[in-house]
DNA sequence: CTGATGAGGAAAACCGGTTTAGTATGAGTG
DNA sequence: CACTCATACTAAACCGGTTTTCCTCATCAG
């Protein structure tokens, strides 16, 4: 049943071909290269455009010209979460700001229900930027079945896999060498989880670069490593004051807590506060990460400066150049950190 | 030159069909309906595929179907002011739960160097959603012409534009009385800038609907208008603390300031800490938006809590009721707000 | 034995653009 | 005048899928 009376269709390239007289290939070049035609015909087949409200379709266009003008993000966890970050928020950030540079989209893929495999196969980008990947995982396979340009940022550096980190190993090393220094020996590690496309635990992960380096203080400390000392926590304030309970409940009560994320930290302060305890006069709490909130609250938060925005750039900016298809200058962006020590670290 | 060597080019369905010795037909069952095929067919037709490495074309299948599995977001401001406003990444947070929900992507549009009226003409989306859109907006007419459906939150309610709201206006007379109920005299009112994209200023525009709560309040408080009270700021925090220095730098300092924006409220905060008063004792200060940070900052900021999550949600769920062809329940939602008051406010 | 039915699969049309290859015309050149 | 060349344009192929249409063959009921 035709009812082009009231579901009026949008008009394709061949109406206004049809409709001014020309062919198909002069409505495209009317649009795209108006040089090669007359202007009298440039002139009727834009004025045919117009009146019939004729806009070329981006789909048919990108479909043609191979490409999408937008790159993915995949978010590490439930969209909720993932931006909820600060942390992430500034990755992302700086990833759009490049995207605004180059005329792209940029495409925020959650985790579909169907599961992240399925949402990369599926993702209608020409490049994708993704957090905390490891060469093994099974989505990498997929981008490199596809041919899909794509960079990891906070993921295990690979000849497969172009990366931008920093050294967190020494990094974690460094911010437990000032807490032993400041004199605490009964410190709680607060470890990250694996991302949610994690797979099977691999040695290179950041979790695992870190724990490596909080290891290598105690053993220099000439500390024993106590199970129940190191917990692991997901990137939430939320999940931040549950650990905080949690740690505030051990037997022990550990005299500084160092959380591999600044929104963990936060939620431990407000754990402790809740609870009745000063931070830092009862108990230390360092982070990691640096957001801008750590510099607000009360106490300002010891930290590692990372710079999130400037991984997102660097990271976008080598996809672009993949996408390109320009070799890049190189593969693996090791960029530097900073220590900063504030007002919730007390020496002992 | 052909490398074909070096630079394989990715199998096609046609390549999966010439080499499994099915048709095409058979291979695009295979993948989207195995049961119009024999099992034996299906069985060999996806081993080829796994072993000649064949992921179907996204964009081809897309483009065959008629649809992006997208839905964009239009950054009113770029990419690094939209999101770094608490209350925009809110927003988007409900969007992005909602797309989800619906296996969806969230597409963030940048307006592009061209112009935000070509950024929408090349959307590869379903359908977009706006913040502070008017109906009279080019944009607009673009996406009518698209056939694009498209809801809008903060814009201006027309039955050409499904929105979602508050009612501004009561809104912000409501906070003025409170203001002035408090026994507030000289209060300086910081309105909103219009958005990037803004169209000749109009009179249902958000900034202007909060303009006229303003001055009903002060007229039924039998308080002349002095333009020299009235600013106008960017919805950042950097901005926020300009206004707050200009406002310092008056020469009838008000005690009061009126910010429509919570960011901009604590911009003004942080200023007034910097010159060295304190607020409420020197100044009081009040905003809008109820953003985290208002709860947290010190002293806790009076404000209007509209619940920005809410807002994309509703949004999106209505665009994604569009984008399915049903019909809307409700074209212009208005969802309610709430007085905030906390210690900036203080009695005089 | 015959005709109807349904399953399995192939050919071709289609989605809406871009691009290649090629044609007709007129101007310029030796 | 014949030959080249540029201009302005068109027809058809192409991008890689999906979907409609149709064909063949086996099965089964009458």
């Amino acid at each position: 049943m035709e009812e082009n009376s009231t579901v009026s269709k949008r008009p394709t390239i061949k109406d206004i071909a049809r409709e001014s007289g020309y062919s198909k290939t002069a409505v495209s070049f009317a649009f795209n290269a108006p040089s090669r035609i007359s202007e009298k015909a440039c002139r009727q087949i834009l004025e045919t455009a117009e009146r019939l409200g004729y806009i070329p379709d981006p789909m048919a266009r990108n479909f043609s010209l191979r490409r999408h003008l937008s790159i993915g993000f995949l978010l590490p966890q439930v969209v909720q979460f993932s931006l909820q970050n600060p942390y992430t928020l500034q990755v992302v950030l700086g990833i759009g700001n490049v995207c605004e540079k180059y005329g792209y989209t940029l495409t925020l893929i959650p985790p579909l229900h169907k599961s992240i495999t399925e949402a990369v196969r599926n993702a209608a980008v020409d490049g994708l930027i993704t957090m905390g990947m490891q060469v093994e995982m099974e989505i990498v396979s997929v981008m490199q079945t596809r041919l899909l340009p794509y960079v990891t940022i906070d993921g295990t550096p690979d000849a497969q896999m172009p990366s931008v980190n920093i050294d967190d190993e020494q990094a974690c090393y460094e911010m437990m060498h000032m807490v032993l220094e400041a004199g605490h020996r009964n410190i709680a590690f607060v470890s990250l989880s694996e991302d949610a496309f994690a797979s099977p635990a691999k040695a290179e992960s950041v979790p695992n670069k870190r724990m490596r380096g909080y290891r290598r203080a105690m053993a220099e400390a000439g500390l024993a490593l106590d199970a129940s000392q190191v917990l692991v926590s997901e990137c939430t304030m939320e999940d931040g004051i549950r650990i905080g309970k949690t740690i505030l409940a051990l037997e022990n009560r550990p005299t500084c807590v160092v959380a591999m994320s600044d929104i963990v930290a936060i939620g431990c302060i407000l754990a402790c506060n809740q609870a009745g305890l000063r931070v830092p006069d009862d108990i230390s709490i360092v982070g990691f990460d640096n957001i801008d909130e750590s510099s607000y609250i009360v106490p300002q938060l010891t930290t590692v400066d990372q710079p999130a925005k400037e991984k997102g750039r660097l990271a976008a900016e080598a996809l672009f150049t993949m996408i390109n298809k320009e070799t890049l200058e190189s593969v693996h962006m090791e960029i530097p950190y900073r220590i900063i020590r504030r007002e919730s670290l007390k020496r002992l």
